[in-house]
DNA sequence: ACCTATTTGTCCGTATGTATG
DNA sequence: CCATACATACGGACAAATAGG
Protein backbone atom coordinates (compact mmCIF):
# COMPACT_ATOMS: atom_id res chain seq x y z
CA UNK A 1 0.00 0.00 0.00
CA UNK A 2 1.08 3.56 -0.99
CA UNK A 3 -0.40 5.75 1.37
CA UNK A 4 -1.43 4.28 5.19
CA UNK A 5 -2.20 6.26 8.50
CA UNK A 6 -1.48 5.32 11.67
CA UNK A 7 -4.67 6.12 14.11
CA UNK A 8 -2.31 6.11 17.11
CA UNK A 9 -0.37 9.08 15.63
CA UNK A 10 -1.61 12.43 16.47
CA UNK A 11 -0.06 14.14 13.54
CA UNK A 12 -2.34 15.58 11.04
CA UNK A 13 -4.32 12.97 8.62
CA UNK A 14 -2.84 14.74 5.24
CA UNK A 15 0.65 14.81 6.66
CA UNK A 16 0.54 11.37 7.52
CA UNK A 17 -0.61 10.48 3.70
CA UNK A 18 2.02 12.94 2.17
CA UNK A 19 4.89 11.45 4.83
CA UNK A 20 3.95 7.58 3.24
CA UNK A 21 4.57 8.93 -0.28
CA UNK A 22 7.78 10.76 0.68
CA UNK A 23 8.66 7.50 2.48
CA UNK A 24 7.96 5.16 -0.63
CA UNK A 25 10.08 8.19 -2.57
CA UNK A 26 12.72 7.43 -0.25
CA UNK A 27 12.94 4.14 -0.76
CA UNK A 28 12.68 4.15 -4.34
CA UNK A 29 9.59 2.26 -3.96
CA UNK A 30 8.05 4.88 -5.99
CA UNK A 31 9.83 5.99 -9.59
CA UNK A 32 9.52 8.98 -11.94
CA UNK A 33 6.16 8.76 -14.49
CA UNK A 34 4.88 6.35 -11.59
CA UNK A 35 1.08 7.53 -10.89
CA UNK A 36 -0.46 7.21 -7.38
CA UNK A 37 -3.60 6.08 -7.05
CA UNK A 38 -6.62 8.36 -7.41
CA UNK A 39 -7.50 10.77 -4.79
CA UNK A 40 -10.88 9.23 -4.27
CA UNK A 41 -9.85 5.55 -4.58
CA UNK A 42 -7.03 6.34 -1.64
CA UNK A 43 -10.24 7.98 0.65
CA UNK A 44 -12.36 5.12 -0.19
CA UNK A 45 -10.04 2.42 1.04
CA UNK A 46 -8.68 4.55 3.75
CA UNK A 47 -11.93 5.66 4.77
CA UNK A 48 -11.22 9.15 4.83
CA UNK A 49 -12.43 12.54 2.96
CA UNK A 50 -11.45 12.96 -0.66
CA UNK A 51 -10.32 16.68 0.27
CA UNK A 52 -7.97 15.29 2.60
CA UNK A 53 -6.14 12.84 0.03
CA UNK A 54 -5.88 15.88 -2.30
CA UNK A 55 -4.38 18.17 0.19
CA UNK A 56 -1.24 15.65 0.92
CA UNK A 57 -1.27 15.56 -2.35
CA UNK A 58 -0.92 19.10 -3.30
CA UNK A 59 1.67 19.27 -0.17
CA UNK A 60 3.56 16.67 -2.17
CA UNK A 61 3.25 19.15 -5.18
CA UNK A 62 4.56 22.24 -3.57
CA UNK A 63 7.06 19.95 -2.59
CA UNK A 64 8.08 19.16 -6.35
CA UNK A 65 7.76 15.70 -5.68
CA UNK A 66 4.88 14.81 -8.08
CA UNK A 67 3.08 16.55 -10.80
CA UNK A 68 -0.56 16.84 -10.04
CA UNK A 69 -3.29 18.11 -12.66
CA UNK A 70 -6.94 17.55 -13.13
CA UNK A 71 -7.95 13.95 -15.33
CA UNK A 72 -4.60 12.94 -14.93
CA UNK A 73 -3.91 12.13 -11.29
CA UNK A 74 -0.76 12.97 -9.23
CA UNK A 75 2.51 11.88 -11.23
CA UNK A 76 5.60 11.30 -9.71
CA UNK A 77 8.37 13.71 -11.23
CA UNK A 78 11.88 13.45 -12.53
CA UNK A 79 12.84 15.36 -9.21
CA UNK A 80 11.71 12.86 -6.62
CA UNK A 81 14.39 10.76 -8.27
CA UNK A 82 17.12 12.66 -6.09
CA UNK A 83 14.83 12.91 -3.27
CA UNK A 84 16.75 12.05 0.11
CA UNK A 85 14.44 12.96 3.19
CA UNK A 86 17.82 14.08 5.19
CA UNK A 87 19.77 15.56 2.46
CA UNK A 88 20.16 18.88 3.85
CA UNK A 89 20.16 17.67 7.52
CA UNK A 90 22.53 14.74 7.51
CA UNK A 91 25.29 16.59 6.23
CA UNK A 92 24.74 19.83 8.77
CA UNK A 93 25.04 17.05 11.59
CA UNK A 94 28.01 15.58 10.76
CA UNK A 95 29.70 18.60 10.39
CA UNK A 96 28.61 19.81 13.48
CA UNK A 97 29.81 16.56 15.10
CA UNK A 98 33.04 17.09 13.79
CA UNK A 99 34.06 20.49 15.01
CA UNK A 100 33.28 18.62 18.35
CA UNK A 101 35.21 16.11 17.71
CA UNK A 102 32.69 13.28 18.18
CA UNK A 103 32.84 9.87 16.97
CA UNK A 104 30.42 8.28 14.57
CA UNK A 105 29.28 5.81 17.01
CA UNK A 106 28.84 8.30 19.98
CA UNK A 107 26.38 10.59 16.64
CA UNK A 108 24.92 7.58 16.23
CA UNK A 109 24.09 6.59 19.81
CA UNK A 110 22.68 9.80 20.07
CA UNK A 111 20.31 9.43 17.63
CA UNK A 112 18.93 6.19 18.52
CA UNK A 113 18.21 7.51 22.06
CA UNK A 114 16.49 10.07 20.58
CA UNK A 115 14.18 7.87 18.38
CA UNK A 116 13.39 5.96 21.61
CA UNK A 117 12.54 9.06 23.73
CA UNK B 1 -8.68 47.82 2.91
CA UNK B 2 -5.78 45.82 3.08
CA UNK B 3 -7.60 42.34 1.76
CA UNK B 4 -9.50 42.64 -1.60
CA UNK B 5 -10.80 40.50 -4.41
CA UNK B 6 -11.60 41.69 -7.92
CA UNK B 7 -14.92 40.09 -9.27
CA UNK B 8 -14.42 40.17 -12.46
CA UNK B 9 -10.88 38.30 -12.11
CA UNK B 10 -10.90 34.20 -13.36
CA UNK B 11 -7.74 33.94 -10.51
CA UNK B 12 -9.20 31.53 -7.62
CA UNK B 13 -10.51 34.08 -4.57
CA UNK B 14 -7.54 32.94 -1.73
CA UNK B 15 -4.78 33.67 -4.86
CA UNK B 16 -6.28 37.33 -4.99
CA UNK B 17 -6.62 37.81 -1.05
CA UNK B 18 -3.07 36.77 -0.76
CA UNK B 19 -1.82 38.45 -3.75
CA UNK B 20 -3.59 41.80 -1.96
CA UNK B 21 -1.29 41.54 0.97
CA UNK B 22 2.05 40.60 -0.96
CA UNK B 23 1.01 44.14 -2.41
CA UNK B 24 0.61 45.82 0.68
CA UNK B 25 3.63 44.41 2.40
CA UNK B 26 5.70 45.18 -1.32
CA UNK B 27 4.76 48.97 -1.27
CA UNK B 28 5.67 49.08 2.56
CA UNK B 29 2.04 49.59 3.63
CA UNK B 30 2.13 46.76 6.13
CA UNK B 31 5.23 45.89 8.40
CA UNK B 32 6.84 43.55 11.02
CA UNK B 33 4.46 43.00 13.58
CA UNK B 34 1.41 44.33 12.63
CA UNK B 35 -1.56 41.98 12.46
CA UNK B 36 -3.93 40.93 9.20
CA UNK B 37 -7.82 41.17 10.77
CA UNK B 38 -8.94 37.65 11.55
CA UNK B 39 -10.51 35.34 8.66
CA UNK B 40 -13.42 35.51 10.35
CA UNK B 41 -13.75 39.16 9.91
CA UNK B 42 -12.48 39.41 6.22
CA UNK B 43 -14.78 36.68 5.36
CA UNK B 44 -17.86 38.74 6.65
CA UNK B 45 -16.60 41.61 5.07
CA UNK B 46 -16.08 39.90 1.99
CA UNK B 47 -18.96 37.72 1.99
CA UNK B 48 -16.28 34.69 1.38
CA UNK B 49 -16.03 31.55 3.40
CA UNK B 50 -13.58 31.41 6.14
CA UNK B 51 -11.85 29.17 5.16
CA UNK B 52 -10.44 30.59 1.75
CA UNK B 53 -9.26 33.41 3.73
CA UNK B 54 -7.64 31.11 6.14
CA UNK B 55 -6.02 29.49 2.93
CA UNK B 56 -5.12 33.17 1.90
CA UNK B 57 -2.96 33.37 5.91
CA UNK B 58 -1.30 29.56 5.22
CA UNK B 59 -0.27 30.67 1.71
CA UNK B 60 1.42 33.59 3.12
CA UNK B 61 2.52 31.91 5.95
CA UNK B 62 4.05 29.11 3.54
CA UNK B 63 6.09 31.81 2.09
CA UNK B 64 6.71 33.18 5.09
CA UNK B 65 5.33 36.62 4.75
CA UNK B 66 3.35 35.94 7.96
CA UNK B 67 3.67 34.37 11.31
CA UNK B 68 0.09 31.98 11.85
CA UNK B 69 -0.85 31.14 15.10
CA UNK B 70 -3.76 29.62 16.89
CA UNK B 71 -5.74 32.53 19.36
CA UNK B 72 -3.56 35.03 18.10
CA UNK B 73 -3.94 35.59 14.36
CA UNK B 74 -1.86 36.29 11.31
CA UNK B 75 0.97 38.55 12.10
CA UNK B 76 3.64 39.99 9.56
CA UNK B 77 7.16 38.39 9.98
CA UNK B 78 10.36 40.32 9.75
CA UNK B 79 11.75 38.55 6.69
CA UNK B 80 9.00 40.26 5.44
CA UNK B 81 10.24 42.87 5.18
CA UNK B 82 13.19 42.42 3.66
CA UNK B 83 11.28 40.77 0.76
CA UNK B 84 12.06 42.63 -2.60
CA UNK B 85 9.01 43.49 -5.29
CA UNK B 86 10.26 40.33 -7.07
CA UNK B 87 10.94 37.96 -4.49
CA UNK B 88 6.54 38.63 -3.43
CA UNK B 89 6.01 38.43 -7.31
CA UNK B 90 7.78 34.91 -7.42
CA UNK B 91 5.88 32.58 -5.23
CA UNK B 92 2.55 33.68 -6.92
CA UNK B 93 3.64 33.41 -10.31
CA UNK B 94 5.10 29.68 -9.46
CA UNK B 95 2.28 29.00 -7.77
CA UNK B 96 0.13 29.68 -10.62
CA UNK B 97 2.05 27.41 -12.73
CA UNK B 98 2.15 24.81 -10.73
CA UNK B 99 -1.55 24.98 -10.74
CA UNK B 100 -1.06 24.64 -14.66
CA UNK B 101 0.69 22.19 -14.42
CA UNK B 102 4.25 23.97 -15.88
CA UNK B 103 7.43 23.18 -15.46
CA UNK B 104 10.16 24.91 -14.35
CA UNK B 105 11.77 24.60 -18.02
CA UNK B 106 8.46 25.82 -19.55
CA UNK B 107 8.17 29.22 -16.91
CA UNK B 108 12.02 30.08 -17.50
CA UNK B 109 11.20 29.81 -21.24
CA UNK B 110 8.65 32.41 -21.22
CA UNK B 111 10.48 34.55 -18.91
CA UNK B 112 12.94 34.75 -20.95
CA UNK B 113 10.73 34.94 -24.10
CA UNK B 114 9.15 37.95 -22.11
CA UNK B 115 12.12 39.81 -21.94
CA UNK B 116 13.76 39.58 -25.12
CA UNK B 117 10.50 41.22 -26.26
C1' DA C 1 -15.03 16.54 -33.90
C1' DC C 2 -17.91 14.83 -30.04
C1' DC C 3 -19.10 12.83 -26.09
C1' DT C 4 -18.28 10.73 -21.64
C1' DA C 5 -15.91 9.27 -17.63
C1' DT C 6 -12.22 10.39 -14.75
C1' DT C 7 -9.81 13.35 -11.66
C1' DT C 8 -8.27 17.34 -9.55
C1' DG C 9 -9.60 22.52 -8.19
C1' DT C 10 -12.24 25.70 -5.76
C1' DC C 11 -15.65 27.16 -2.67
C1' DC C 12 -19.10 26.71 0.60
C1' DG C 13 -20.97 24.88 4.98
C1' DT C 14 -20.60 22.52 9.51
C1' DA C 15 -18.43 20.46 13.43
C1' DT C 16 -14.84 19.83 16.58
C1' DG C 17 -10.22 20.43 18.32
C1' DT C 18 -6.42 23.25 20.25
C1' DA C 19 -3.25 27.01 21.25
C1' DT C 20 -3.21 31.90 22.78
C1' DG C 21 -4.12 35.66 25.61
C1' DC D 1 -12.10 29.81 33.14
C1' DC D 2 -13.27 32.04 29.00
C1' DA D 3 -13.32 34.27 24.53
C1' DT D 4 -10.68 34.47 20.39
C1' DA D 5 -8.77 32.55 16.27
C1' DC D 6 -6.56 29.30 13.58
C1' DA D 7 -6.32 23.82 12.37
C1' DT D 8 -8.22 19.80 10.80
C1' DA D 9 -11.65 16.92 8.87
C1' DC D 10 -15.90 15.88 7.10
C1' DG D 11 -19.54 16.58 3.45
C1' DG D 12 -21.64 18.57 -0.81
C1' DA D 13 -21.74 21.15 -5.17
C1' DC D 14 -20.00 22.62 -9.33
C1' DA D 15 -16.14 23.80 -12.47
C1' DA D 16 -12.38 22.60 -15.48
C1' DA D 17 -8.80 19.82 -17.56
C1' DT D 18 -7.55 15.36 -19.29
C1' DA D 19 -7.92 10.95 -21.53
C1' DG D 20 -10.21 7.55 -24.15
C1' DG D 21 -13.70 5.82 -27.06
Amino acid sequence: MILSIDPSSSAPLFEQLAASVRAEIGRRALSPGERLPAAHDVAESLEVNIHTVLRAYQLLRDEGLVDLRRGRGAVITERAAQFSPLATAIPGLVAEARRHGLTVDHVVSLVRKEFSS
